[in-house]
DNA sequence: TAATTCCCTATTGCAATGGTAGGAATTGAG
DNA sequence: CTCAATTCCTACCATTGCAATAGGGAATTA
């Protein structure tokens, strides 16, 4: 699974938008400097997130971006989709729609638990989580196994 | 996360390689047929198996590929490793060489949790399990849930 | 020596990635 | 009404990866 800096970057300016909170809206220059991305490159991605309907902005002299939602209800899940397509696909395809004929017929259900495992970290990380770095307990439990940081 | 046409090749040319039997080396032509694959293609999956130790060959009438290990000691992260490289990584760099500022700073540990999860499922399946269809019982319990079978 | 098969290098078409540039549309302040 | 700030839109660009194809060289066996 590649994280694209596009992705990356989504996830950390709705940080950012969480944690100065919704009383003001941020513009897109200062939210690009705090998080060292390039400007020109963040207006495109906070577009994508507009038309996901995670943000919403306004123009002029006191515009810019605001969450349009509380940001305990937005995961990380949400956001990925809503720049890059869906969480996982195979040459393309839904897991679910990759079909596989003899004996590699199983590997189909390898990768619906592949996304399953996928999904159950990316959903149950909201925003405010990270903002508050209150993740759940779990998220803990997974890293705190040596092989979790095995380079391999 | 996105299973190229790369790694999906590669996982069924060897779950083939290992439900035929290490007897007789299989042919690349032969396999090609079996699993639907363009042969020329399949030639450079195979290749790139090889120089990761993974599949033995010879040339020559009666040549062909077969598996250099036992298809229970390879594991479907193995074969994903030797045809693209590691398993997750974020702007191109390793999850935990992701470093973040500000309220994002959690955002290494949701990477993490992300590459364990995903390492639970394709460290833990091998080819062997594939070809018997008898995969560890976790894989079923995860997609047994509604929820793995969800589109969104 | 001939047939078979793997092995290697090169090339191709296409889309995705990660940007950059310029200007039009909207909004608020004076 | 006008000006400045800011988002919004379209287009462009360079590099890389993806999925494949083509052709021939090297090894192996009969």
């Amino acid at each position: 699974m590649h994280i694209t800096a596009k992705a990356d970057y989504a996830v950390r300016t709705l940080v950012e938008l969480a944690a100065v909170g919704g009383q003001r809206p941020a513009k897109a220059e200062a939210l690009a400097l705090a998080q060292g991305i390039p400007h020109k490159f963040l207006e495109s991605v906070l577009s994508d997130l507009r038309r996901a309907d995670l943000v919403c902005s306004r123009r002029g002299p006191d515009g810019g971006y605001w969450l349009a939602r509380e940001a305990s209800d937005i995961s990380v899940a949400d956001v990925m989709r809503a720049v890059e397509g869906p969480l996982a696909s195979v040459r393309g395809l839904r897991p679910e729609d990759a079909e596989y004929s003899g004996p590699a017929e199983p590997l189909t259900r390898v990768w619906l638990a592949v996304r399953a495992n996928l999904r159950a970290v990316l959903e149950a990380v909201s925003l405010a989580d990270i903002v508050e770095n209150d993740l759940p307990d779990f998220v803990g439990e997974l890293i705190s196994e040596p092989t979790a940081w095995a380079r391999r």
